[in-house]
RNA sequence: CGGGAUGUGGCUCAGCUUGGUAGAGCACCUGGUUUGGGACCAGGGGGUCGCACGUUCGAAUCGUGUCAUCCCGACCA
C-alpha cells in the first residue's frame, strides 16, 4: 500500500485518553472515537483486526470449529425463554422494530446458537459439535473506558460446543485451553490461563485466559515457585486456624467517637487491624447475613455466593442495616443483633483468641470479644481474598499479585440452556436427554489493544510480526531525489512480487515526519532508500531492537524474510 | 447509577474571574527556501464558542435546564 493516499491519520498529541493502547491506537491512526465505547477502526486497525481473526479462525478450525455467522438482532423471545432478558439487566441493549416488537442486540449468543441446535441437532450421532462465529457484540456498559479495553460495541469470537455427554464435553474444553494458549502465543502475547469464578453465564469449571499487564483491572494471584495462578476471586486460601482456648476477659464496651473505619478505630484504639474485625451486613438472595473478616483481610463476595450456593450477593442498604444491627455501617458487630441473621466468618477469625468488633451502637466498639462465648458463629469458611504473601494453595509458595487484562474465557456450561430451551436430542437407547453445552470466548478487539499494551515504547508501537498490518516499511527518505524515488519505487514493486506485505511511505514529507511516523505506526522491518542509494546501499532497520544496518540494495529481497524471523526477539 | 471534571476551526488549548461580537500552535491551501529524526519565511481558507431558554442595549463570558465526553467506584470479552 501506498502511503500518500492512505489514511492514516497519524497525531502529535491526543486528549482524554489515558491508557497507553488508547493513545498509541488514536495517535497513529488504527481507531478513532465516534462515541463512548464506540469506535472506527481505520484501514490499519482493520487490517490488525483481520490478522488476530485469522489466527483465531485458523485455531478454531485446527480443533473442529465449524464458522457460522449468527444476527447481531434477536428477537427478545429467546431471551425470555431462557430467562436473561429479565436477569441480564441493564448492559443488555433492547430495541422495538417498526411493529413494536421486542429485540435485543447480542451481548453474546447462547440463546441463538441454542435455537439453531435444538432445530437442526436430534440424535446423538450429530454430536459434538462445535460452532463458532467472529462477530460484533453489544453491551451497554455502565462505564466504558480504556478505549478498545472496554467498548459499547467490539469484536468477539465466541464459539459453543455441544455433546452427549460429559466426557465429551471435558475432552472439547481440554482441546480449546490447548487452542486458546496457541492463539494467545501467536499474539505475542504474555499471558496466564487463571481458575475463574463462572460469572453471570453460569455453569461450573472455567478458566480466563489473562493478558498480564499494569493496564488490567483484575488482579490474578500467582505463586512464585509453581505453575499455579488463579483469579483472585477464586485463588484459594490455604492454613491452618486452630480454635484458640484461652478465656478473653470480659466484653467491655468502649466510646469510640467518629470512628468508623478500620483504620480509624485501629489508630484511636492503638491496636493492630488484625486485632479487629470487619462485620459487613451482606444480601444473599434476599436474607441478611453477617460476614466476618479480619480487620487487615478483603471480604470476597464470590466465595460468599458459591459457599450458600447463591445467585445474588450484594451489600446490604442502610435502611436493612438499621434494622438488623440497630446502627449505621461502622459500628456494626455479631454481638446483640436486633434479628437474628446467619453469621459467616472467615476462617482467619477462629485464630483470634478476642477481637475487637462493632458495639451494633453509634460511635461505640466491644473489646475482648470471643467467638463461642460472646455471640456464634454459623460457619468458618474461606471467605476473603488471597493477599499478597499468602501461601499457594498447590505447594505453599509465596502468592504474588499481578494485574491482568481478561481477553478469552472458556466454561462449561452443561445443560443449562439447553433445559431452559428444549434442546435435546435422542441417545443411543432412544431415550431423549438434555444437550450438554460449552462455551469459549475470545475478545478480538480487546485482544488488539492488549497486545499494544504488551508490545510499545516510548515512541509508538511494536507489532508482533504475526499482525503487524504489514511486515515491511519502505521508506524513500528523500521524494524529490529522483534516484531515491526510483530506487524505492523498483524495491517496492520486488517486494510486493515476493507476496512481502509492505507500506511504502512515497510521501513528500521530510525524513523526521517519516521516521516518527514509521516508530508510531511499529511496523516490524524498515527498508530505508536515502542518501547512499546511488552507491547501491539502503538501510535495514528492527523496529523492535532498534538494530539498524546498511546492506546492499541487492540484498534486500533475500533478508527480508529473515529479519522478520527474528523482528519479534528482544 | 452515585462522586468529580470538561465541551471554543480537523487536533491540542488560551480567552470566561471583571459581558462589547474570537485567538495561538499544529494540520490544510499557494509561492519560495530547506531535505536522514515531527523545518523556515510570506500569503491564504476554515469556527452561529455542545444545544435550549433566560438576564442584558449587547453573552464564548452571567443564570437555569439539557445533551455529550472524560476520570474515580460496583460488572465483563
Amino acid at each position: 500500500m501506498r502511503q500518500q493516499h492512505a489514511l492514516i491519520p497519524t497525531l502529535r498529541t491526543v486528549g482524554e485518553a489515558e491508557m497507553i493502547s488508547h493513545q498509541l491506537l488514536l495517535r497513529a491512526g488504527f481507531i478513532r472515537q465516534l462515541a463512548a465505547g464506540i469506535y472506527n477502526y481505520l484501514p490499519l486497525g482493520k487490517r490488525v483486526l483481520n490478522k488476530v481473526e485469522q489466527i483465531v479462525r485458523e485455531e478454531m478450525d485446527e480443533i473442529g470449529g465449524q464458522e457460522l455467522l449468527m444476527p447481531a438482532l434477536n428477537p427478545a423471545e429467546l431471551w425470555e425463554e431462557s430467562g436473561r432478558y429479565e436477569t441480564y439487566g441493564p448492559d443488555l441493549v433492547r430495541l422495538q422494530d417498526r411493529h413494536e416488537r421486542s429485540f435485543i442486540l447480542g451481548p453474546t449468543h447462547e440463546e441463538t446458537v441454542t435455537d439453531i441446535v435444538r432445530n437442526e441437532i436430534n440424535s446423538y450421532k450429530k454430536l459434538p459439535a462445535t460452532l463458532y462465529q467472529i462477530q460484533t457484540k453489544f453491551r451497554d456498559e455502565r462505564r466504558p473506558r480504556s478505549g478498545l479495553l472496554r467498548g459499547r460495541e467490539f469484536l468477539m469470537k465466541d464459539a459453543y460446543s455441544f455433546h452427549a455427554d460429559r466426557d465429551s464435553l471435558d475432552g472439547t474444553y481440554e482441546d480449546m485451553y490447548r487452542a486458546y494458549t496457541n492463539i494467545f502465543t501467536r499474539l505475542g502475547m504474555d499471558f496466564r490461563a487463571v481458575e475463574a469464578d463462572s460469572g453471570a453465564i453460569g455453569g461450573k469449571g472455567t478458566h480466563e485466559f489473562m493478558a498480564l499487564s499494569s493496564a488490567g483491572e483484575d488482579y490474578v494471584a500467582i505463586c512464585e515457585s509453581c505453575v499455579y495462578s488463579a483469579n483472585i476471586e477464586m485463588a484459594e486460601v490455604v492454613g491452618t486456624f486452630a480454635t484458640s482456648s484461652i478465656e478473653a476477659s470480659a466484653m467491655e464496651n468502649v466510646a469510640t467517637p467518629g470512628k468508623g473505619s478500620i483504620q480509624e478505630v485501629a489508630d484511636f484504639l492503638q491496636i493492630n487491624p488484625n486485632q479487629l474485625v470487619k462485620s459487613l451486613l451482606f444480601m444473599v438472595d434476599e436474607k441478611p447475613v453477617l460476614v466476618l473478616v479480619r480487620g487487615d483481610h478483603e471480604v470476597n463476595d464470590v466465595k460468599i455466593k458459591n459457599f450458600l450456593d447463591a445467585t445474588v450477593v450484594g451489600l446490604a442498604d442502610e435502611a436493612t442495616i438499621r434494622r438488623v444491627t440497630g446502627t449505621t455501617p461502622g459500628y456494626v458487630g455479631p454481638v446483640s443483633l436486633q434479628e437474628k441473621v446467619m453469621i459467616l466468618a472467615d476462617q482467619a477469625i477462629q485464630g483470634l483468641s478476642e477481637m475487637v468488633v462493632g458495639a451494633n451502637e453509634k460511635d461505640a466498639h466491644l473489646l475482648h470479644v470471643q467467638a463461642g462465648r460472646d455471640f456464634d458463629v454459623d460457619h468458618y469458611v474461606d471467605l476473603r481474598n488471597i493477599q499478597e504473601g499468602d501461601a499457594c494453595p498447590r505447594c505453599g509458595g509465596v502468592i504474588k499479585l499481578v494485574k491482568g487484562i481478561e481477553i478469552g474465557h472458556i466454561f462449561k456450561l452443561g445443560t443449562k440452556y439447553s433445559d431452559a430451551m428444549k434442546a435435546k436430542f435422542l441417545d443411543q437407547n432412544g431415550k431423549e436427554q438434555s444437550v450438554i453445552m460449552g462455551c469459549y470466548g475470545i475478545g478480538i478487539s480487546r485482544a488488539m489493544a492488549s497486545v499494544v499494551e504488551q508490545h510499545h515504547d516510548e515512541n509508538g508501537i511494536v507489532w508482533p510480526v504475526s499482525i503487524a498490518p504489514f511486515h515491511v516499511h519502505l521508506i524513500a527518505v528523500n521524494m524529490k531525489d529522483e534516484a531515491q524515488r526510483e530506487a524505492a519505487e523498483k524495491l517496492y514493486q520486488e517486494l510486493r512480487s515476493m507476496k512481502i506485505e509492505v507500506l511504502f511511505d512515497d510521501r513528500f514529507e521530510r525524513a523526521g515526519v517519516k521516521f516518527k511516523d514509521a516508530d508510531l505506526l511499529g511496523i516490524p522491518v524498515r527498508v530505508i532508500v536515502g542518501s547512499k542509494t546511488e552507491s547501491g546501499v539502503v538501510e535495514m532497520k528492527a523496529r523492535r531492537t532498534g538494530h539498524s544496518e546498511e546492506v546492499s540494495f541487492s540484498e534486500i529481497k533475500n533478508l527480508v524474510p529473515a529479519w522478520l524471523e527474528k523482528a519479534d526477539q528482544t
